[in-house]
DNA sequence: TATTGTTATACTCTATAACTATA
DNA sequence: TATAGTTATAGAGTATAACAATA
């Protein structure tokens, strides 16, 4: 296999190809950057606590905002209402997560997670931010902290789906 | 649907979601911003040239690293080896990518593009930038430049797979 | 024996449409 | 009529295993 012996100034971690343009795509250094935390949270929690990404999301966003709607939770992750339902019944028969109906507004649901499910999140989170900042360590608090924050910043005003 | 009326400091972009300790997780905002630059890239790329963005950044690395083998590309995009046949028999099949031979190693092969696929790859990347920077008008250059070096920075010692 | 790339196949995840029960 | 949530089903995408050809 030819291999360049000198490593170019803009290479992909693993590949080792070079990426001009496309260094500049936003999208492209997201997804190479979700390449390496990846590793991190299955190492960390998806693995040990047989534990998907999505589900992880689910019960954390739950539990920072207890009697919240599967709708809301949808609108958050940007997947579908019927893929919510699918989730949330994984997490209820593992007992993670409570439905509760809504007095007021019968079609509704209140969603809560159990005491196991707490206890799990706060694991699995605990887990999660040591990991990352081991994984991390190249990069300076001041770093980290910066990217957090560009990071919600460009979340935060996500455009309309068209 | 019971919903507060005023937004708290840490929300979810769409889901008014509160987000305490799940904020300072990097594979979550990672994710986050990830909905955003999708939007993006489907209206400016993957719907008009009917691209996925697998596919997208395929041919941007080909293009980048002409006469690479497709067991780099698999790397650099944590792929396995059978995905990325699949995504150039495709290409290949639209007539964007080329496989020619390896004549030293007849087990390899070299990736190039086809002067349509060449095209077709400046033509998108161009549109993505100019989208991204439509999108993410909220964030000085600044910002973006910065964002976009710490994500490097990130993926650049990606941690092996265990 | 190890490696490049492929084929065959099954599995996970997601999306769409149609349904229910409330409003 | 519209909305929250569900069910049913099909499709997209991915991974694993087994294979052929070459090193």
């Amino acid at each position: 296999m030819p291999q360049k012996k000198t490593t170019p100034p803009d290479a992909t971690p693993a590949g080792r190809l070079v990426e001009a343009r496309l260094h500049h795509v936003l999208g492209y250094q997201l997804a190479q950057a979700t390449i390496a935390t990846t590793v991190v949270y299955m190492n960390e929690v998806g693995e040990p606590f047989e534990l998907r990404p999505v589900e992880y999301t689910i019960l954390s966003l739950i539990n920072e905002n207890p009697d919240g709607s599967s709708a809301q939770l949808a609108q958050a992750l940007a997947v579908t209402a019927p893929n919510i339902t699918m989730w949330i019944d994984k997490l209820e028969g593992r007992g993670l997560v409570q439905r509760t109906r809504n007095e007021t507004d019968k079609r509704a649901q209140h969603l809560r997670l159990t005491p196991k499910g707490t206890a799990l999140v706060v694991q699995a989170t605990e887990k999660l931010l040591v990991g990352e900042r081991e994984a991390l360590s190249h990069l300076s608090d001041g770093e980290r902290t910066i990217l957090i924050e560009l990071l919600h910043k460009v979340a935060r005003n996500r455009p309309g789906k068209k």
